[in-house]
RNA sequence: GGGCUUGUAGCUCAGCCGGUUAGAGCACUGCGCUCACAUCGCAGGGGUCGGAGGUUCGAGUCCUCUCAAGCCCA
């Protein structure tokens, strides 16, 4: 601490008011610049390493991302702080359907569309797009603080990224786990693409449920048959079977028969399958397997022709007879209209039921069957689940164990051929003479078997989440032996939102124990939601979304941070309220004054040793330490909100409330320098470290304020985390309480009083106990200075009983302020009376409790002792209280 | 149908392994522009913890059931 000081000599310059858009920018670039966020991989620290979950090229920050990178920023500067060598990797995500979208839009503007441009030249224009606009995501974690290391930012159709999905790819390919199949997939007609299972939203919508009758076969009677309920009549044209339920009594003399498919008049069995529900409409239902995941099973089951009736843009194809060329909802309405005019509509009841919809564009999916291409699932999910259940990736919190294990469990295979241009096109190449399937890391010029030239890639790409999956290692180099994979591999956390457990964090999970032997992170972290302030998703068609730019433009990027992360507790949602808004910019232009006010009385301090500490110093130093203590076990616990709530509590209410109201006395009086000197060196202690702890939190603020400070080195982001120097005192904290209480209950009473705010007041403490006299005296000043006494005497006992003053009565001391003849008695013993009621309900409580032998035997001695000690406490006041009524009684009798 | 989360002051939320007179911020009331801060200070009012039952010496805090809201999966 000693040493000269920056700012000596030069006159302080802080605007009474914190303003954010002075310094952010500034500092940031000093970071950046600095290459602060950039680790030291040879160095011999221990290691600490975040992948950033990649937000899409094409996308705008929005209050999701905010968290999630606030929460890994928090983190990964604790981290640094602590000695770690931390990485923070960031990067993008070329987000295959979105960014094809937004050029395709461009493309449509200008006239054109991708197939008049060709593939090449198409992907040409993404590239073009990609180096244009994909910097915008980038810029905004910038804004935000976010201290990643953007020297090594990543991309997932980088050179590298796509080396490393090669190499997934073709090993697993040669393993067996991918592999091209007939399969019932689900289809997009707008993306006009395959999407995954997890990638259909299921939403309930209002529908119907129509009864159809198929007419039995070579029966004339049109009663003969079966009726079946669906909600989806239009698949009927690819019906190639009816099923019931073998112990359905109602059906069991038609199964193995055949009924005639309406419209088609194609004659198809009636079966029988346990799948069947017996209570759903008829219990017959009609099998369509290339239209419906579970008629697909069944089919497989039963051995049944597969028909599909679709094209790719949703409308009929020529399979389906005389509605070929319908788009889907015309052919329904023609083929129920038809149906009623033949009477075999027996009815239609409304009907409520899950719709399955596109993640992106809510466009109702199709389920279809088609060729394409598969990982199987159940070899790489096995050991996913183990590790997840060995603790080898832990949960935060634990619950979302329970989640993830389960989907895996009841995983089907990962459909990742995706029928769009812009990803990682599949590394397979077909010969056209001799139909050689070729899958090769380098691409091949020739088939390997008839040395044909003349082989054709496979025009799909990859599922945008396959290059994803492997983000924790392509993004260190892999497939190449780097210092990164062998320093920051496994990471230490990932922390991303709920929404993506499925999409994401499993797969990585999978990827990562195939490719490395090892989960590619200790830790997961989930978060919630950011919703709206009613509680809703922020969506673009509600338009209720708030823009995070704009927060920050408005209130500073701290401000939002610190409000993203309090308030609530770890995996659950968060509601936006710009009434937190403000009072978390209040907080940050309170911590800005209370170092303005320390720096302004830091002018002329020397940094000479401090003499002998006060009790309110030692009191500030040993609550200084213990949030040090608990701010640094809630961030290791992820408990980034206790920690926040944990730094506002000793900010605001003991820095600022009591210790700099106390430090104002010693530091204004001229008389006593080693005094002043000591409280500037208490003043400058505390408040350095406690911007060391807030920095994660803050980053901006506590940097500008730092830097004013007297202290050394380049910036508070790579100064040391504080340590525990045993400043912690309970002894310290207890007599502090004490005048504490003393100091409320004498403003309470002036309060109550009226006494005018700038009347100083006498004060009369009388405590029956020698040790209580003693923290008394040593707090007389401090009392002095927050409660506005005049005169304050300290006596043992008293003969007469001040009666002309008012009164509170606390457990070791009772206070008395001498108002002559501005007492009104009547008032003052009703007071009395009514505390003196709450007192002997309070000792009745007590007595009961201790009188119970069930607790004296079973509770633990500890807390009995503390029980007993309360009941003392409030007998003791009792006594006080009583004495206090019965000397106003006589008093007012006097008058 | 299965699972998860939430239900504590007017509002938004804390309350860890069960043991203070249940806390905070905002809002509200009264007083105050005191040389860090009115984006402030001091003082104050306000809830018995969704409901019912149970375990326990003791429950907001554990168990069961129940009601309500939200989410996920099928």
């Amino acid at each position: 601490m000693e040493g000269s000081y920056r700012f000596m000599g030069e006159e302080l310059k802080m605007a009474k008011v914190y303003d954010p858009t002075q310094v952010e920018e500034k500092w940031y670039k000093f970071w950046e610049e600095n290459g602060f966020f950039t680790p030291d991989v040879k160095s011999e620290k221990k290691a600490f390493s975040i992948v950033m979950p990649p937000p899409n090229v094409t996308g705008m920050l929005h209050l999701g991302h905010a968290m999630d990178n606030t929460l890994q920023d928090i983190l990964t500067r604790f981290k640094r702080m602590q000695g770690y060598k931390t990485l923070w990797l960031p990067g993008t995500d070329h987000a295959g359907i979105a960014t094809q979208a937004r050029v395709e839009e461009q493309l449509a503007q200008e006239g054109t569309n991708r197939h008049q441009l060709g593939r090449e030249k198409f992907l040409e224009r993404v590239w073009d797009w990609k180096r244009e606009y994909g910097g915008t995501i980038t810029r905004q974690l910038r804004r935000l603080g976010a201290s990643c290391d953007w020297s090594r930012e990543r991309f997932t159709m980088d050179e590298g990224c796509s080396r490393a999905v090669r190499e997934v790819f073709v090993e697993l390919y040669n393993k067996g786990l991918i592999y091209r199949g007939n399969y019932i997939v689900n289809w997009c007609s707008k993306c006009h693409t395959t999407i995954s299972d997890i990638e259909v939203e299921h939403n309930e919508r209002e529908g119907s449920l129509w009864y159809i009758r198929y007419p039995a076969a070579g029966s004339d009677n049109s009663q003969d048959g079966v009726v079946i309920a669906t909600t989806r009549p239009e698949t009927m044209l690819g019906d190639v079977a009816v099923a019931v339920h073998p112990e359905d009594e109602r059906y069991s003399h038609l199964i193995g028969k055949t009924v005639i498919l309406p419209l088609m008049n194609r004659e198809i069995p009636v079966i029988a399958d346990d799948y069947v529900d017996k209570e759903f409409g008829t219990g017959a239902v009609k099998i369509t397997p290339a239209h419906d995941p579970n008629d697909f099973e069944m089919g497989l089951r039963h051995n049944l022709e597969q028909i599909n009736i679709l094209n790719t843009d949703g409308t009929i194809n020529e399979n389906g007879g005389q509605y070929r060329g319908l788009d889907r909802y015309e052919a329904r309405k023609r083929i129920v209209e038809d149906l009623k005019a033949l009477g075999l509509l027996v009815k239609i009841e409304p009907h409520t039921h899950a719709v399955g919809e596109c993640y992106r564009c809510s466009t109702v999916v199709e389920p279809m069957v088609s060729k394409q291409w598969f990982v199987k699932m159940k070899p790489l999910a096995e050991p996913a689940i183990r590790a997840a259940e060995k603790g080898d990736v832990q949960f935060v919190p634990e619950r979302f164990t329970r989640i993830y294990i389960n989907w895996l469990e009841n995983i089907r295979d990962w459909c990742i051929s995706r029928q769009l241009w812009w990803g990682h096109r599949i590394p397979v190449w077909y010969c056209q003479d001799c139909g050689a399937e070729i899958c090769v890391k380098e691409d091949p010029a020739e088939c390997p078997h008839c040395h044909s030239k003349n082989i054709e890639q496979d025009p799909d790409v990859l599922d945008t989440w396959f290059s994803s999956a492997l983000w924790p290692f392509s993004t260190m180099g892999w497939p190449e032996k780097t210092e990164e994979l062998k320093t920051f591999y496994p990471t230490s956390v990932l922390v991303t939102g709920r929404d993506i457990i499925f999409f994401w964090v499993a797969r990585m999970i999978f990827m990562g124990l195939e490719f490395q032997k090892q989960v590619p992170f200790r830790k997961v972290m989930i978060h919630g939601l950011v919703l709206d302030s009613q509680g809703r998703k922020m969506s673009k068609s509600l338009g209720n979304g708030v823009d995070p730019i704009e927060v920050i433009d408005r209130y500073g990027a701290d401000t939002l941070r610190f409000m993203l992360i309090t308030g609530n507790t770890p995996g659950n949602d968060l509601r936006f309220h710009f009434e937190r808004l403000e009072a978390t910019r209040n907080f940050l232009n309170k911590i800005w004054n209370a170092s303005r006010f320390v720096l302004m009385n830091l002018q002329d301090f020397e940094g000479k040793p401090r003499g002998e500490l006060t009790l309110a110093d030692r009191w500030i130093l040993s609550r200084y330490e213990y949030t040090v203590q608990s701010v640094t076990n809630a961030l290791e616990r992820y408990d980034l909100g206790e920690a926040g709530r944990l730094l506002y509590e000793f900010i605001w209410s003991e820095f600022c409330d009591w210790y700099i109201e106390l430090s104002k006395k010693r530091l204004y009086s001229q008389d006593n320098p080693e005094e002043k000197n000591t409280v500037q060196s208490v003043l400058l202690e505390v408040l350095e470290g406690t911007m060391r702890i807030l920095h994660p939190f803050m980053p901006f603020l506590t940097e500008e304020i730092w830097q004013h400070l007297p202290t050394k080195g380049k910036t508070i982001m790579l100064s040391s985390w504080p340590e525990v120097t045993g400043y912690r005192q309970e002894q310290v904290e207890k007599e502090m309480s004490l005048l504490m209480d003393v100091i409320h209950v004498v403003r309470n009473i002036r309060s109550e009083m009226n006494v005018a705010p700038g009347r100083r007041a006498d004060i009369i403490l009388v405590a029956p106990e020698e040790e209580t006299i003693k923290i008394l005296q040593k707090g007389l000043e401090d009392i002095r200075q927050l409660a506005l006494g005049e005169n304050i005497t300290i006596l043992q006992k008293v003969e007469e009983n001040p009666t002309q003053a008012a009164s509170a009565v606390l457990a070791g001391v009772t206070v008395y302020i001498p108002l002559k003849g501005l007492l009104d008695f009547d008032k003052e013993i009703a007071k009395i009376r009514k505390e003196i009621q709450n007192a002997l309900q309070e000792q009745k409580r007590l007595e009961d409790k201790l009188n119970n032998p069930g607790f004296i035997n079973k509770a633990p001695a500890e807390v009995v002792a503390r029980e007993k000690e309360k009941l003392d406490a409030v007998i003791n006041r009792l006594g006080s209280l009583k004495h206090r009524l019965s000397d106003l009684s006589e008093a007012k009798g006097d008058d």
